[in-house]
DNA sequence: GCTTTTTTTGAATGTGCGTTCAAGATGGTT
DNA sequence: AACCATCTTGAACGCACATTCAAAAAAAGC
């Protein structure tokens, strides 16, 4: 027996970040090496080739995100924790694209299994902003009579949108006034 | 002398097709080839490379956009004729997604000239918006104390994340509830 | 300490791609 | 009608890429 030598996050972390820059198709195997540390052979033995990589840095990455988001949105209010989340994907906008968005883009309409993987996680994203949109509803901060359906559908849109937005015009102060002008229509 | 026998729009309809089908590096020249008609020689005679006709792909697809959009735009209520444009984004966004998102997505951060041309086609569409906006306050349609930066921005916003959000959900009234729902929120 | 099993290493391989090129076709020009 | 510039055609090229492989190294078990 032998154990593996290199540490599979911090792997998984600068594939990560090689994919969120050049794409998926534009990564070079030697450019992954380069990143990772490790050999071609380490990383088919560890991967299976170059697609595996990426399915596992985006699982990695997910995984990353799911738990920073729902610690933020676990806030007594509701529409608070919301903004402070907004915030913070401002903030992860003005440094650089979102992996998930970047390689649907990329893949979507070519590789069903990537595809399927993605809206399962842009649906744990929508059912998380649901939750917390009815929570909010139930405590007051929103009219009784706003459809959450709506909302939280107006809510990725918008997260989706900033992030893109944010490539072309990484200005922090027009994006929190949009921020705000959202939560202003969210209230509506 | 010999005149070209090819229908340059015809052609670069078809290599815009295909560009926006999978993307500029997956789609290869043998389609382009497949997807025009014309071989390789002319293809390279014609526009130089295969980065030179997306190039001209983007612009002639962009030449497109831009005429129809203000056109829809053209109405004795602003908020009307972009009420109408929303609409025909959303049908066009169940249909497939943006040439210019997904060139941009794919190659910003290494084509500088392509970054700086898509950048100057955003700045086209958010004057366009811009000046919608600003005859609606001056109509009345919107409050006078309303910012029209930060509604372009929420506009501009709320297209791109649309188109995206789409290709995951294309679920046609669920949009038309969301671009309501945004109109209400520039009203707001 | 020897064997076994797995990982590491990096050079080698084959394939698919964008691009080029030379020969043939075409139509305008004189 | 002859000429010439340009377009068309499709095979050929060279290169960069993902992937493989065989040898070396390193831990685990006994």
């Amino acid at each position: 027996m032998r154990i593996a030598e290199f540490d599979r996050d911090e792997v998984l972390r600068n594939a990560m970040e090689a994919f969120r820059a050049k794409g998926y198709a534009k990564t070079t195997m030697q450019e992954l090496v380069a990143a990772t540390g490790l050999h071609p052979g380490s990383i088919y033995g560890a991967f299976g080739n170059k697609r595996g990589l990426l399915l596992a840095a985006v699982d990695h990455y997910v995984e990353g995100k799911r738990t920073l988001r729902r610690s933020l949105l676990d806030n007594p209010s509701p529409l608070a924790g919301l903004a402070v989340y907004l915030d913070r994907i401002v903030g992860e906008a003005l440094c650089g694209s979102c992996l998930v968005t970047r390689t649907m883009m990329e893949l979507s309409e070519q590789d069903e299994e990537l595809t399927q993987r993605v809206k399962v996680i842009y649906g744990e994203l929508e059912q998380d902003l649901a939750e917390l949109l009815t929570q909010a509803q139930a405590k007051g901060e929103l009219a009784p009579d706003s459809n959450i359906r709506t909302l939280t559908a107006l809510l990725l849109i918008n997260l989706q949108g900033l992030v893109t937005f944010a490539q072309c015009r990484p200005d922090r102060p027009l994006l929190d006034d949009v921020v705000a002008q959202l939560m202003r229509a969210l209230r509506a």
